[in-house]
DNA sequence: TTAGATATTGAGCAATCGTTCAAGAATACG
DNA sequence: CGTATTCTTGAACGATTGCTCAATATCTAA
């Protein structure tokens, strides 16, 4: 009986993320995303009933590809390098487009209007740097963090020092590999 | 022969700025700055042409008093304590709205739309990252800072903290002080 | 006091915003 | 093939966007 839809819903998220990434909230208009996701009106409002619902489920997918990419990174390597090596990979010479944190984007843009999008943004950063506190509390189990440092604490400076790495790579003239090379090195001082 | 502004433009630019600095550019409207200002679209037009003209002109403002405020901590603790005082006052206790650098922010938003003024923010924090390197170039020549180190370096690293440091006011429950305090100590550790 | 110049006002412009919805196209089952 | 069900289309809505401009108010200099 009925039709099934001519898109992928899953890569048209994608691209809605993608598009949000860098043009932000208000930034990106309807008239892009219907271009975008070649989708019409009646469609797009039937697929995904609005344009803020649509922002959170791009925000949400954002989320969880870069929890999933920590995980393999810890699976693979172990915490600590895994927060090396994810610290590292935004500077890697094909690291993508320039273009800072998504989540930070959205609470530096949606935070003051109250918006739930905004909030839902803090939420997911929140859980972003309870599992960095995560992997340096598992580092300090396995001996390679010197047990008088406070994970949550640790977690709180990567995350800044990662906020900051990650917006320099807007500007053009800075060296984002010696910067994320000098983070690095400071993950290895914690050794006892 | 004519009547003078019944307004104070340099109070004006002020309140542009804060309204600018909280809400974004397109997060702010015509009528948050009439509303704001106090003036009609006409008196608005008059006096600033644009709101494009009038976010350059707040723009410009932040750098300079941003400038003025390091010049002053220079003159009175020297280089290197300037740096970390400068730090330090993002975190002070009464330190004002919880909100980023107004021209990080500039950056993020306005980067992509390659409008003249995404472009503008990025010369002025080029030009404070310059500043910063000016500071830490006279602390290595006052022996504060071991010869090792190159002082534009050290810059990037600094203001990629002091960015990280300042998005992190936006979000409750992280504790400022002590990330600023964190900042503070990798300072110290320049010394010869 | 009056003439000349400038400031202020506010209605309203064209364009765009996010969104709705009735009509038509397309598909799978009987 | 026919019918039921869903998807797609695109015109159009009211609200808001940044901005213009003729009319009016206000002040200064002569």
């Amino acid at each position: 009986m009925p039709p099934k839809p001519a898109y992928d819903r899953d890569s048209l998220i994608d691209r809605a993320r993608d598009l949000f990434w860098s043009k932000g909230w208000s930034g990106t208009s309807m008239k892009d995303l219907e271009r975008a996701l070649n989708l019409r009106p009646g469609s797009f409002y039937a697929a995904f009933g609005s344009k803020a619902r649509l922002y959170a489920l791009a925000l949400d997918r954002y989320a969880a590809e870069g929890a999933e990419a920590l995980d393999t990174l810890e699976r693979s390597r172990g915490p600590l390098d895994a927060l090396k090596a994810h610290l590292l990979s935004f500077a890697a010479p094909g690291a993508g487009a320039a273009r800072g944190c998504f989540l930070v984007r959205s609470v530096s843009e949606l935070e003051g209007a109250d918006s739930p999008l905004g909030a839902q943004a803090g939420t997911l950063l929140d859980a972003a740097e309870a599992r960095f506190a995560a992997l340096f509390e598992r580092a300090q189990q396995a001996g390679q963090v010197a047990p008088q440092h406070d994970p949550k604490r640790l977690a709180q400076r990567y995350q800044a020092q990662l906020t900051g790495l990650r917006a320099a790579t807007h500007r053009a003239h800075v060296d984002v590999r010696a910067l994320a090379q000098d983070f690095a090195t400071d993950l290895d001082r914690l050794a006892p």
